[in-house]
DNA sequence: TCACTTCCCTAACAAGTGTTTGGTAGGTTA
DNA sequence: TAACCTACCAAACACTTGTTAGGGAAGTGA
């Protein structure tokens, strides 16, 4: 990080007295977050992300007060829809089998919608989290841990899940099979993120080899 | 890439007249993979791992001619390794099921013992592939496609697996499924690479729902 | 007309980047 | 002893990085 900061001045927190569109924001966050998925965020740099909007370098700073709170918008806005959807299934009382499919599809159309955010996330959550600023990284991470483990428990014990698989090895595996989907999905492909999901559960839950009738 | 390259002399390529020791080499290159992994390529400062190393950054240059230099060497040894295990696989005639059982157990072990590349090469190789240097990464994955596509077709025709699904998405599934674990792996965790390799191949093959007897 | 706002440009900055060059301590060989 | 080699250090280099300061063009409202 370049360029020394000007010592955060005390009664005077950096608040320029312009203001952006939260329109052409929201254009240059999704313009940023493609660079940012396909290049990676330390390799992209701030020319890049100019370049791909039209602009220039230092007109970003406009809009925005740093590369990192670029990056901060993208993740927590993606999280905050996330946690939306998540949080309406897991509300809902459905079963454990249920809850899972709910959850998959739910994910799968996150990707659809948010796919440049997802890969972002996939490829930096792990060395963001350790700063303070992305610690609500971490915070999401526990609490989708404990929705997924729960629900795989609650399957368990109602006879719906394998008992004889280590929890944690399955949790890892519905997780990781679900989410890395997004390193590969384009949308308007020949499948919807629903059909995805069908198959994918479909593979999670029955698995892919040929029972014998 | 800073620095401007001295312009190629013709036929004085640049074979530095020392002859550093390929222990001390391969020492540097797993602490190099350590960093890279850690903290990502880019986000790599050559500094960083001349501390890791107990040197400083230029010293680094007496062993190899660039950091880039590095990463090629640490990618291509690993999938030099990993050819062999597949390529022996491959040779065993072995039916469908069982070809898919070796070849998720080899790649277990794989990561069991290249951790550090594996989760460089999940990271890098997408963006990595497209520069021509590093044009054997995308070389690899074709062939690496071909043999497990090719697999799981043999299996659809033997009715060793389901007609039913997505062969292509089946095969994205299988991958993913055992690659992404190399996130999350620690060698000398509670579960050995073939314990892995045996609980992830029972939930890819039979699912993870109970089964009415 | 003037004042004001929005949005971008020009031009620079200081720190950090990969890399090179020349030197040197310590060991081995003759 | 001298010559040589290995493996590192010290110090710089040219360039890139994120960021800032000042300015200006175009539009809007009075």
């Amino acid at each position: 990080m370049p360029t020394n900061k000007p010592a955060a001045q005390p009664a005077a927190k950096k608040k320029p007295q312009v203001t952006p569109s939260p329109e052409r924001r929201r254009e240059l966050l999704d313009t940023a977050a493609e660079v940012f998925a396909a290049q990676g965020y330390n390799a992209t740099t701030v020319r890049k992300i100019a370049d791909a909007a039209g602009m220039l370098a230092g007109s970003l700073y406009y809009h925005f007060d740093s590369k990192e709170s670029m990056l901060d918008e993208i993740l927590s806005a993606f999280l905050t829809e996330l946690w939306d959807g998540y949080d309406a299934v897991l509300a809902a009382g459905l079963g454990p089998r249920e809850t899972i499919e709910a959850l998959v599809t739910e994910s799968f159309r996150e990707i659809d919608r948010h796919r440049a955010a997802v890969a972002i996330y996939q490829k930096e959550s792990r060395t963001l989290s350790a700063q303070p600023r992305f610690h609500y990284l971490s915070d999401s991470q526990v609490k989708f841990e404990k929705a997924w483990l729960g629900t795989l428990e609650r399957g368990v014990a109602a006879q719906v899940f394998r008992a004889d698989l280590d929890i944690r090895l399955t949790y890892r595996f519905v997780r990781d099979t679900v989410w890395v989907a997004a390193s590969w999905y384009r949308p308007g492909g020949q499948h919807s993120p629903d059909e995805i999901a069908r198959q994918y559960l479909s593979m999670v839950l029955d698995g892919i080899a040929l029972r014998p009738t």
